[in-house]
RNA sequence: GGUCCUGUGGUGCAGCCUGGAGUGCACGCCGCCCUGUCAAGGCGGAGGUCGCGAGUUCAAAUCUCGUCAGGACCGCCA
């Protein structure tokens, strides 16, 4: 139907007669007998010279025989890749006549998300979304081709799988032979990889649909796609180069420049510093360790197990009801209060200034390297809480939006094995109940001292988005029944859930370790979008639902019937 | 489960704080004019349940409460 597309014809077509097909982008008439219609495909856009006369509106789609030629003296249009030429029609097929497009799909203002969402297919048009749709494409095509050169395969694995008890909420799926009964929808294909790797499958990936049925994010949606990789006989230097190699090859596929080498920090060090496991680097405000300062202090609130601050040079004329609002949502993320201080003439100036002696008060100065106009954030508890809270009070003072600044990718290494307990006293896993133990902590784990293990787990940070996390796995039994035994897991429930992986073990597991990281969040930032939506093509809101097909909605009983359900009435 | 923000012709905004007739801006749409525009231009026109429901008031887009939808975040996300 078409020779060329409309964004590739250039001046050296001039002469050619062409067949072009696209949607009316604009439309310019002058009278009678002269009209111009940029026409929009995929490519790009081309200007088409009419005769006036026909009745050709925004957004039909047409066809269009004519000649390229180079435009008269003075009227080439220099922001356009195509506008050196035009293209003088000889005939015009109206393909599909259109309403008027329910928004505008030029890029100069920012549409309600609903209603792009509504009308996708219209919204899709929008070069922003081609461009990002393209992207997304490179990516995946980038990061397969880098598997496939370091020797990985790629392997499927099913969608309808049995539920597993640890991680996040499963989507589940009734069963139609077997009433009662349900299939999970994998939060990740972790066990199949695993059975991969005893099946000799020794270097697996695979961009996998995964589904976690938790409240959606700028940076989380029900479904998701995920570069997931394993791989037998290596260690975790092994893996962080086979997934470095993947993701720089990916950036340099798209920024047109290779980052260099991905830097490391200990999962104890972002702790300290930046107070989260995914620290974004690219900006200062760090957290400085002030306990020691405060050990026999007389200020009450100061009287805990860990005292951290931080700095907001410039600070100072944070108005008070700013500083109280910070206060509120100090409070509102779990500390008891947050101390603020201002820097003014050498003197700190703050509610609590009257309780701190003057060896504290120079201390802290020169601890935090305070000076005139600074503002200084204190916050006294666990030493856990002070890191939750400070690391997102720092990311309210200073955090730049995702896509600025370049790429700062981190590997985070030495992950605990175990964070915290639950309701019923057992630890739970930091990663997931298949990490391996650092080598030198395994006597810990006899000694029974659990948060001091450190585990052979490593996550990958963009910007301050976690892209992804791996581990070395267990492939000894004993290992493996010993983690469930601290974990809680009875050996028959464990039997029960895992069983065929355990099992799977007693024919030759090989040592094996592995990685899977988001590859919508690495779009998203890739294509400079703070919202992964953007780079999905039929994204769903917050609330979950899908304004163009309205899912979720309700089945019919003989449907329901027929899978051996029934709905409870709406709770009140 | 929680905190905050948003909702006004088809689209994007202003109006709200400090209540007084659906008032304004830009784009789009419809009609007419226009032979070198490119966000074309000129003239004219149509288009509204101010998300929804209560309340306060002589009077509500505006104040209060509730509710729905959307968004950002906390919790949650092995």
């Amino acid at each position: 139907m078409r020779t060329d597309r409309c964004g590739d014809l250039r001046l050296t077509d001039e002469g050619r007669s062409v067949t072009l097909c696209g949607w009316v982008s604009r439309r310019r008439e002058h009278g009678e007998h002269l009209a111009f219609i940029d026409l929009r495909d995929r490519s790009g856009i081309v200007q088409v010279v009419v005769d006036g006369a026909q009745d050709l509106r925004a957004e039909y789609v047409l066809q269009i025989k004519g000649e390229v030629r180079q435009r008269p003296n003075e009227t080439t249009n220099t922001s356009i890749s195509t506008g050196e030429i035009e293209v003088e029609a000889k005939e015009v097929t109206v393909l599909s006549e259109a309403e008027p497009p329910p928004f505008p799909l030029d890029e100069r203002t920012e549409i309600d998300e609903v209603l792009r969402l509504r009308h996708r297919y219209v919204d899709l048009r929008r070069e922003r979304m081609q461009k990002n749709l393209t992207i997304r494409s490179k990516v995946n095509s980038a990061i397969r081709q880098a598997m496939e050169e370091q020797g990985f395969v790629e392997v499927e694995t099913p969608m309808l799988i049995a539920s597993t008890p640890e991680g996040a909420r499963d989507f589940v799926v009734p069963s139609r032979k077997e009433p009662g009964s349900f299939y999970a929808l994998p939060q990740s294909p972790q066990i199949f990889k695993q059975l991969c790797m005893v099946g000799g499958v020794d270097r697996y990936y695979q961009i996998a649909r995964c589904l976690r049925d938790e409240d959606l994010r700028a940076d989380r949606q029900f479904e998701f796609m995920q570069l997931d990789a394993e791989a037998s006989f290596v260690t975790q230097e092994d893996v962080l180069a086979f997934i470095s190699y993947a993701v720089l090859s990916a950036a340099e596929t798209i920024t047109g420049e290779r980052p260099g080498e991905i830097p490391r920090m200990s999962w104890h060090e972002a702790q300290e510093r930046f107070g989260s496991d995914k620290p974004d680097i690219r900006f200062g405000l760090e957290l400085v360790e002030l306990t020691d300062i405060f050990t026999s202090t007389e200020f009450r609130a100061f009287e805990a197990p860990c005292i951290k601050g931080i700095r907001v040079p410039k600070g100072s004329d944070l108005s008070r009801n700013r500083l109280d609002d910070l206060t509120e949502k100090c409070k509102q993320w779990g500390a008891k209060g947050l101390v603020w201080m201002k820097v003014e003439d050498g003197e700190l100036n703050s509610p609590v200034s009257k309780f701190l002696t003057e060896e504290e008060k120079s201390a802290l100065q020169e601890t935090l390297q305070a000076e005139d106009g600074d503002l200084l954030f204190l916050v006294a508890d666990e030493r856990s809480m002070v890191r939750h809270v400070l690391g997102l009070l720092r990311l309210e003072m200073g955090r730049p939006p995702v896509t600025e600044g370049g790429l700062s990718f981190l590997w985070v290494v030495d992950f605990p094995l175990f964070e915290g307990v639950d309701e019923e006293g057992n630890p739970q896993p930091a990663h997931h109940p298949f990490t391996m133990p650092h080598e030198e902590d395994i006597e810990k784990l006899e000694e029974g001292d659990l948060l001091g293990v450190r585990s052979q787990a490593y996550d990958l940070v963009l910007n301050g988005w976690e892209l992804g996390s791996g581990s070395v796995r267990i492939h000894k039994r004993e290992i493996q029944e010993k983690i469930f035994q601290v974990l809680g897991i009875e050996t028959e429930e464990a039997q029960e859930k895992f069983g065929f992986l355990l099992d799977a073990f007693r024919y030759g597991a090989p040592p094996h370790a592995g990685f899977a990281f988001g590859m919508d969040r690495l779009t998203a930032i890739l294509a400079g979008e703070e919202n992964i939506r953007e780079v999905i093509a039929y994204p769903k809101t917050q609330s979950g639902a899908d304004p163009l097909t309205s899912a979720p909605n309700p089945i019919d009983d003989k449907h329901l019937t027929e899978l051996g359900l029934r709905v409870l009435p709406p709770k009140q």
